[in-house]
Order: C-alpha cells, then sequence, then structure tokens
DNA sequence: CTGATATTCAGCTGTTTTGCTGAATATTCA
DNA sequence: TGAATATTCAGCAAAACAGCTGAATATCAG
C-alpha cells in the first residue's frame, strides 16, 4: 500500500464517513439519539450482542471521528452524540442537492 | 472474526457509508457532478495519480453501492450519478437534524 | 486483419478493521 | 479494606481493503 501520511486530521470526512460505515455504530448513534442524546456505555452495550470491549471499540471509533464525546459520571461513561459533526457530512451530501 | 452473513443488499447503508469513506471515491462524485452529472472512465482515472485498474476498482466500489452507473458508449464507459441514492444517505442523517 | 485505445479482470501483498479473550483501572458500597 | 460494578486497555487471528502489476477484452482506425 502507498504511503499514508499519519491519518490526518485533515480529512474529517473519512473518519465520519468510515465511522458510519458500520451497522453497530450506526446503531448506537440512533439509539443515543432517540434517548434524547447521551446514554452510558453500559446501556449501548447491552443493545448488542457482541462482547462489550467490541462496543467500547466502536465507542472509540465514534469519538475520534467527533460524532459522540463523553463524560464520567460516577463509575460510569455517559457519551453524548455531537450533531455539529453529523452536520458536516450532511452538508457534503447537501452539494448533491443544490441547483446550480 | 465472527460469522458475517454474506455481506447482505439488507444494508444499503453499508455500502454506501463504505464508499463514501474513502477520499478517492468522495472526489469521483464530487468530479463527476461538477462535470455535470456523467464522465468517462478514462477522465475519472486521469485525476488520480494511482494506477488506473485502481480507479477502477473505485469505481465498481461506488456502483456496488448504488451510487453509480454506467454505460457503455463505443470504447468508453459512462459513469454517471445516481442521485437517489445519495438521497438516501442524506434522509438517514436527516434523523438527527429533525425536532422531535 | 493489425495496431492503438479504453477499460476491466485476476491475483499478490501489506495494512487496517473487527471481533475475541484476558487483564487492568476506577468508583462505589458494605 | 475488600468485593462488586462499570468500563477500558492490550494483544491475537481472521477478514476486508487499497494499492500494485500483468493479462484480457472490446472497439475503433487504417
Amino acid at each position: 500500500m502507498a504511503k499514508r501520511e499519519s491519518k490526518t486530521k485533515l480529512d474529517s470526512y473519512e473518519a465520519i464517513f468510515s465511522a458510519l460505515a458500520h451497522a453497530a455504530r450506526r446503531r448506537v448513534l440512533l439509539a443515543i439519539y432517540f434517548n434524547g442524546g447521551s446514554m452510558t456505555a453500559g446501556e449501548i452495550a447491552a443493545m448488542f450482542a457482541h462482547a462489550w470491549q467490541t462496543t467500547t471499540r466502536h465507542l472509540q471509533v465514534l469519538e475520534a471521528a467527533g460524532l459522540l464525546s463523553h463524560e464520567r459520571q460516577g463509575r460510569m461513561r455517559i457519551y453524548r452524540i455531537e450533531q455539529k459533526r453529523l452536520k458536516l457530512v450532511n452538508d457534503w451530501l447537501g452539494h448533491f442537492f443544490k441547483k446550480p
């Protein structure tokens, strides 16, 4: 494979679309959204059949893409949706629906 | 890795978001769009530094995701954007911006 | 037909992703 | 303090992906 300059932040779209490419991650976002915008890691992990460690990593991917942020509250972590970031993709797609 | 039921078409979102996850593929879509909606494979491949075979595969990914379609015209292939499909993702994202 | 042009197909390799399991860390409760 | 709870970290294996090269296919021009 060709050189890949350290996955620069420059390409936010890459991170965001990749994050959204996985069904589990889309499901996480929808679940959090319909839960009012935030959920604990445990609640999220409970929705899936696979190991919670796997979900943990999905959450990290989503967070790295900027689609989620988290905050500790006691011994649990609350994840929250970052709409701003979703807006970015939404705007990108918008290109294709503008009448030029 | 766990079983994976043959990448069913059921999940169109998977295909579409994965396709959009790669910068080259997003660039292809934008280029075609700003070129009026269609372009030949050659014109598209010419935009990239990498081997045209690589671009061919990107085009196939985009087509498999339903984001492009093609038509032969003589010895060249004309690729065309499928807006309908992009609309699908746009609508998915729309969830997050609706006031409930 | 022959050669040039346009483009895809097939197979190889290195990298990334995804899921798993086995710890580790942090916080609360008794 | 010690046990229970909530969650992440680390490392492994299988699969998927992106790039490459070499060959094949199809069409056009002469």
